[in-house]
DNA sequence: AACATCTTCAACCGCCCGGCT
DNA sequence: GAGCCGGGCGGTTGAAGATGT
């Protein structure tokens, strides 16, 4: 059995806002505040779902909103944020004042992939998209056969996790001497051994 | 002018997380 | 500890407008 659903979905509205139900939402909220997204719609005389009414407050009716075009040092800054932090758009937007995170969602998107593309740069990985990755950062075993066929399952699950963002990449390449690994490296906990080991055998490429 | 294709962005959906009981 | 609930997040969709043919 599934959740049930966040609001009666027989009886709501869906699509665009009309600008009454705007002024309604608006109107509520003056008086009664943000919260309790849940009760409002039925509070403010609206027939909408309450994650509705919250994205349309927060993303298009708050009053603090900056709206129109990003400026070119908005750009940088959300490349620059991008590339520290990934999609956590609301982590992003909470840098940039005035904006909301679909917003800069949709402007990354639309506008800042392309432009990155242009300048040759991957949006993905910030890195030359003709740059490929370096082979030492796909781990190879050298551990024995029968050991190697779990590992080797740990770093397919790896593989699947872009969330684990491994390819902090320890940048690697540009390190100019091998190095013995100091205590703090080794105590990156990259998924166990299995980490350690690839990180140790990146060192020696 | 008419149609096709592309672009933009508001809105939705499903999942996750933290707080509460 | 388990289950429920509300809020929040990121990915995706689709309507509307813009542009090209």
């Amino acid at each position: 059995m599934g959740r049930s659903p966040c609001c009666e979905k027989a009886h709501t509205n869906k699509g665009a806002w009309s600008k009454e139900e705007d002024e309604r939402l608006i109107a509520h909220i003056r008086v009664h505040g943000e919260g309790c997204w849940r009760s409002l719609p039925k509070a403010a005389g609206l027939l909408r779902c309450g994650k509705s009414c919250r994205l349309r407050w927060i993303n298009y009716l708050r009053p603090d909103l900056k709206r129109g075009n990003f400026t070119e040092e908005e750009d940088e800054l959300i490349i620059k944020l991008h590339s520290l932090l990934g999609n956590k758009w609301s982590l992003i937007a909470a840098r940039l004042p005035g904006r909301t995170d679909n917003e800069i969602k949709n402007h990354w998107n639309t506008h800042i992939r392309r432009k990155l593309l242009s300048r040759g740069v991957d949006p993905a990985t910030h890195r030359p998209v003709n740059h490929r990755p370096p082979s030492n950062n796909i781990t190879i075993s050298f551990e024995r056969r029968e050991e190697s066929s779990g590992w080797q399952q740990q770093q397919q699950q790896q593989t699947q996790r872009p969330d684990l963002n491994l390819e902090l990449c320890i940048s690697l390449p540009f390190q100019q001497e091998p190095h013995e690994l100091t205590e703090r490296e080794k105590s990156l906990c990259f998924r166990g051994a299995s980490a350690k080991t690839s990180l140790a055998s990146a060192m020696e490429c």
